[in-house]
DNA sequence: GTCTATATAGTGATAGAC
DNA sequence: GTCTATCACTATATAGAC
């Protein structure tokens, strides 16, 4: 999928791979469409799991979140299952149910330190989430196809801002950061 | 590629969508690769174009440009084209070139009226299109796979932002705007 | 559960006639 | 320029033997 695109996958390269008979796979799997389906689950309930651990334990919740997204790793497959979904309903449902439990595990996670006061005027917990995902996963695909224009200063910006949001709420920190 | 993706594209479908025969779609356009990149060559120029006759001749150019970003009619081909460059390197090389000159064309039209002070401390103009530019693009891309949580109120905080930049600058308006 | 075999249908690209 | 015909593949999915 990711090196050549979910369209080169077939019950064929998936048995060889896995040294099976092609027969096998559809045996387990079903059509090709619930295979999809099966890595999409298993990979969203991955990131779900690594997303809570990281948003508990982290000094810098928001930074941490932010790296999350960034992460090129995950990009291939986000656009791979995104064309998916552009017509595929039953990807589709699923990839947005998985885009839900996402966010609102973001703001379960972090919507209270984010709502007494330190916000600028105007902008609620929910919205910085959206717009923090937003700006984190452009960046990432447009760099994943080479385009970087602009991009040193928006990361400065928002890394600044969002050091600032933390750093608010960090208590009893024992040393002082220079990043 | 709309309806179906791109791996649904072949010579034989497009020869019969033209009512022309399939050796004839290789005649004029080589390999299906070739044929992709007409296509995007052709839709690039044709949104350069309209960029910039919008970003002329808008009384709020910023909201315009918020506005043309969230065209829903180009989130599929956006989709499809990203998955295509992501494992086809004269595509992926041709989609860079034409993100940067779109971003070149957006500084070199509004960034004069951005630099003179009306930004929030630490925003260059080039990062508020960046940033400006990845909010759109994912929330299109998040409500085309039927996605909207905590979007109303994130658009809002948006547009209210854009909105006082635009009208910091607009000179001689005759009208109050209710918006 | 796992295999072979097969039905059915598509594909890109080109050769060579006109 | 445009056609027909074709090479050499690819594919999904299932039937039925073991």
């Amino acid at each position: 999928m990711l090196e050549e695109g979910y369209a080169a996958v077939s019950s064929r390269r998936i048995a060889r791979g896995a040294e099976v008979t092609p027969a096998l796979v559809h045996y387990y799997f079903g059509t090709l469409d619930e295979l999809f389906l099966a890595v999409l689950r298993r990979r969203a309930d991955q990131q779900l799991e690594r997303q809570e651990r990281l948003l508990e334990s982290s000094p810098r919740p928001l930074h941490a979140l932010w790296q999350m997204i960034s992460d090129p790793a995950r990009t291939g497959l986000v656009i791979e299952f995104m064309s998916l979904a552009n017509h595929r309903k039953s990807i589709r449902g699923e990839l947005a149910d998985h885009a839900e439990r996402f966010r609102r595990s973001q703001l379960e996670l972090l919507g209270q330190r984010l709502d007494d006061g330190d916000l600028p005027q105007g902008v609620d917990p929910m919205s910085l989430l959206v717009l923090v995902n937003a700006a984190a996963t452009t960046l990432v695909l447009e760099r994943s196809i080479g385009v970087d224009l602009g991009h040193r200063d928006a990361v400065a910006l928002v890394e600044r801002e969002l050091d600032r949001l933390d750093d608010a709420h960090r208590v009893g920190a024992m040393a002082v950061d220079t990043a």
